[in-house]
Order: structure tokens, then sequence, then C-alpha cells
RNA sequence: GGAUGGGUGGCCGAGUGGUCGAUGGCGCGCGCCUGGAAAGUGCGUAUAGGUCAAAAGCCUAUCGUGGGUUCGAAUCCCACCUCAUCCGCCA
């Protein structure tokens, strides 16, 4: 959400920020829009002050036992009331804060720019991509040994869920347990489980809604959360809370459910692009003068989870056409996907700096001061695609797949598959 | 789901139609007292919006939320949310 008085104050650099973003001009609407409201405040204001000081004045009267004075005020009062100015300031407020809360934040200066994925800069690389011969993926392997199928999912649900079965959904639960254990042992993170299903003000709060309500699966007045940084990061909405010398970090293992409506024919085969999935999410309240380096060192935390799991990947610093709407900056982690041959998104962390603490209220007191909180989010890391990288990436020719060092306690072997029927 | 009782400032807690943004206490801040501290004592201590170049000041709103009654609502009425307890149901 965006500062109107700022806005005001500085028109063409808030239109120059939102061309960045590829979007029209929207200071002068916005102004036109914020005079109108202004307007309609005083409007109301002194109809409220007029009458209070009426009703002060028959009150006061009273008082004092002058009950002719009292009268003669009462029936000057007649019909004086007037519901209609507070009807227009309503409209008036409710018609800004609309537009306001559909646009997006504003990015840093140093965001790449760039329309679309193609500028998009590659920051930082772990690994050289493996040129596996006959490499598989991650759908044949795992059809192959016959622990993951898309075809009895559909059965059930319909497109876009899998069944996995045996070490592979053990493998699943291991990923994301071990990922957790590492942010919460490790990395500082605070383990929470949150709820699932949240309501609207929630999901406004950090941007979700209004805008984007058709991503979203609804289950009466709740949504299903289609990524825990929704519940993490609304643990201090509405709050004033004691000003963090270290930031609060707080981590979940949580499915995440998308609709994936402007996403049809879009990675349909495997399980890349699922309804359904877990992630292991992190999440950092934090001063505003300490979100650079927190940003900084929540997207080392997901590196670090990679680089564990010994697959190749490298970190991407999104251009202003393909950052996300609460998003100040974002830098997302793509893995080296052998079978597919590309490199695929499986992580993202982004600041959102004060963007999402307006909307959510989430403010501290430094001295005399109310200061809105930054706020970051970041994958660490999608479980779904870890599994598809880990079976990609550690493929064996017999079909069978390695399992990670860090994970062979939680799986109780070294390799899934040993033993099972290769095609 | 049914019944009953609650939701007031950072916290506790008064207040049942009138100068109430709200007594008092705790906490916090600044003083006084003291060799220093404790105790005692004095003063101060909400948020949002509007007006203003800005500050001060002034105005408006806020006693769970939204409506209503009234010249005037923390106080009366209605709906909803939420908490507690009891009953029912249930993993």
């Amino acid at each position: 959400m965006h500062d109107i008085s700022r806005i005001r104050r500085d028109p063409n650099g808030f239109d120059v920020a939102m061309a960045r973003r590829g979007m029209a001009p929207q200071s002068a609407i916005l102004l036109a829009l914020d005079n109108a409201r202004r307007e309609a405040i005083a409007t109301e204001e002194a109809s409220q002050a007029r009458k209070n000081a009426r009703a002060k004045a028959v009150g006061q009267a009273k008082a004092r036992g002058d009950h002719v004075e009292a009268q003669r005020l009462l029936d000057e009062v007649g019909a004086s009331i007037e519901g209609a100015v507070t009807e227009v300031r309503v409209r008036q407020e409710t018609e800004l804060t609309g537009a306001l809360s559909i646009l997006p934040n504003i990015l840093d200066a140093d965001v790449p720019e760039g329309r679309d994925e193609t500028a998009n800069l590659v920051v930082h690389q772990h690994g050289n991509p493996a040129d596996l011969p006959n490499a598989k993926q991650h759908f044949e392997l795992g059809e192959a040994l016959g622990l993951m199928d898309f075809a009895t999912a559909t059965r059930l649900s319909g497109s876009r869920f899998v069944v996995l079965k045996g070490q592979l959904a053990r493998l699943e639960r291991a990923l994301g347990q071990w990922m957790l254990g590492l942010h919460t042992d490790t990395h500082g993170y605070t383990e929470v489980n949150p709820p699932l299903l949240v309501n609207a003000p929630t999901l406004y709060g950090t941007g979700q809604l209004p805008k984007f309500e058709e991503d979203l699966f609804k289950s009466g007045d709740h949504y299903l959360i289609p990524t825990a940084e929704v519940p993490l990061t609304n643990l201090v909405a509405d709050q004033v809370i004691p000003e963090p010398l270290e930031p609060l970090r707080f981590s979940a293992l949580t499915p995440c459910f998308r609709s994936e409506a402007g996403s049809a024919g879009r990675d349909t085969r495997g399980m890349l692009r699922q309804h359904q999935f877990s992630k292991v999410e992190m999440v950092s309240i934090t001063r505003p003068e300490d979100s650079d380096a927190e940003h900084e060192r929540m997207t080392r935390c997901a590196e670090a989870v990679l680089t564990a799991l010994g697959l190749t990947w490298r970190r991407i610093f999104l251009c202003a056409g393909d950052t996300g709407f609460g998003a100040a900056r974002t830098y997302d982690l793509e893995v080296w996907l052998p079978g597919q041959k590309a490199w695929r998104e499986i992580s993202s962390c982004s600041n959102c700096r004060d963007f999402q603490a307006r909307r959510m209220k989430t403010r501290f007191k430094r001295g005399k001061e109310m200061v809105f909180a930054h706020t970051l989010n970041g994958s660490g890391v999608a479980v779904g695609r870890a599994l598809i990288a880990v079976m990609e990436t550690h493929q064996q020719r017999d079909g069978t797949i390695l399992v990670p060092e860090v994970l062979r306690t939680w799986m109780g072997t070294d390799k899934v598959g040993s033993g099972a029927a290769i095609s």
C-alpha cells in the first residue's frame, strides 16, 4: 500500500516508479481522488463540529438548570442532521483506498530494467549444468519406479495433482522435515505451524487481495493459503511490536494451494506446477535499516539448502517486469534439471520493505515516532520442486535415485527404487 | 449448534444518556527529595485523519465491528465478530 501523502509530494516520481512496472501514469487520478476525499472530510468535519457545539450547549444549559434556554436550543436545532455528507466521505475514502490497493510496490533503484524474464540478471552460479546422457525427466523416473502416479491423481482430483507412494512419498516428507529443521536449528528461525485457511483481511495484508483473488481457492468465508508467507507475515498484523534489534524470523512447512488460473497449458507434464504442493517458507520482520542485510541472509539460507542437496543452482536478480506485486526486489533461485535440460525456479526471496506493513498496520515505536516495519519472505525451498531436482540430478543409469547424504537418516536408505523393476 | 456472561488506553480496571479520549492503579518518561538508592512526591504519558510551507495550535474520529434511536451514545436498541463457561456434537 502506498502513502498518499508521499504521492502528493512527488507525483512525478511515483509515475516514473510505476512506469518501470510497465504501467501508465497513476498520479493524476490518485490526486484527483485524494482531493475529492479531503474535500469530503472537511465538509463532514465542519458539519460534525456544528453538531457537537449544539449538543454541548444543550448539555451545559441543562447542567446549570436553565431548562428554558435548553428548550430554546432544542427548538432551534430542528432537522439539522446531515447524514449525506458522511456517505460522501466514506465513498471517497473507499475509492481512493481501492485505487491504491491494486498498485504494486515501488521497485528498488537497482532492480534491472526489463519487461519479462529475459531481462533477469544472473548474479551467481553454483556448479555447472550436468550433461547426463539419456537423462530422464522426473515423471519418467517416478512412473517407471511405480512411485509417482498422475493417472490416479487425475481420477481423484483432476489435473495438476499427483499421488506419491512408497519411497518417493517418504523422500518428499524427508525433504520438508530436513529443510525446516535446518532453518529452525541452525538458521535461527522460529518454527510455526500456522492455519492453512485464512480470512480475507489476512490476504489483503500480504497483497493477494483484492487483485489476485482468482489465483486462490476459496472455501466458505476462508481461503486456502497460496503460501505460508500469508499467515507467517500476518503474525504481526495490526500490532505495535517492540522494536526488534534482531529480525523476527519465522519458518513453516505447509501445503500451498494455487488455482493456477492464469497458467493453462503451462508445465502440464509432471509435478512442476501443481494445485497443491509443500513448501518451507521463511519470513522476517525487521527494522527498515536491517532489511537489506536480512534479504541477503535469507537468500543464503535458501541457497544452503540447495548446496547441501548437491544441486546445481544460480541466483537471479529479477528485472522490473518480472518482480512480484508486493516486492521491492526479488532474488529467485533456479535449479538445473538435467532431465528437462532447463533452469527452473525453486525459491523466491523478496524484500517487501514497508509495503505489506502498511497494509497490515505493523509498526513499532521509535522515540515519539511510529515506524512501519519491513517484511521479507522467501522459500526455503519449494519441496515438490526440490524433489524433482533431486530425482533428476541424482538419477542413476538403472533408473534409481541416489539419496543425498543429508537425507539418509530420514530415509533409512541411500537409494530410492533399489530392487524395483526398471523398464 | 444451544444457553449464559464478557470485550474500555501498553496492562489492570472504573464508568448505565450530557462539557468523557474517558476516574484510579500498574508500567514508562522527566523532575523533586537523598551522600546514593528504595520509599515518598510533582508533572507528563494513545492512534489515525484534516487544516498549515512547517511547527504550535485548532478541528474530526476511535471504549470489539457495523448499523439504529437521540439535540447529544462507552452508556439504550439491532446484527455480526470474538473470548470464557456449561450443554450437545465431533477427529
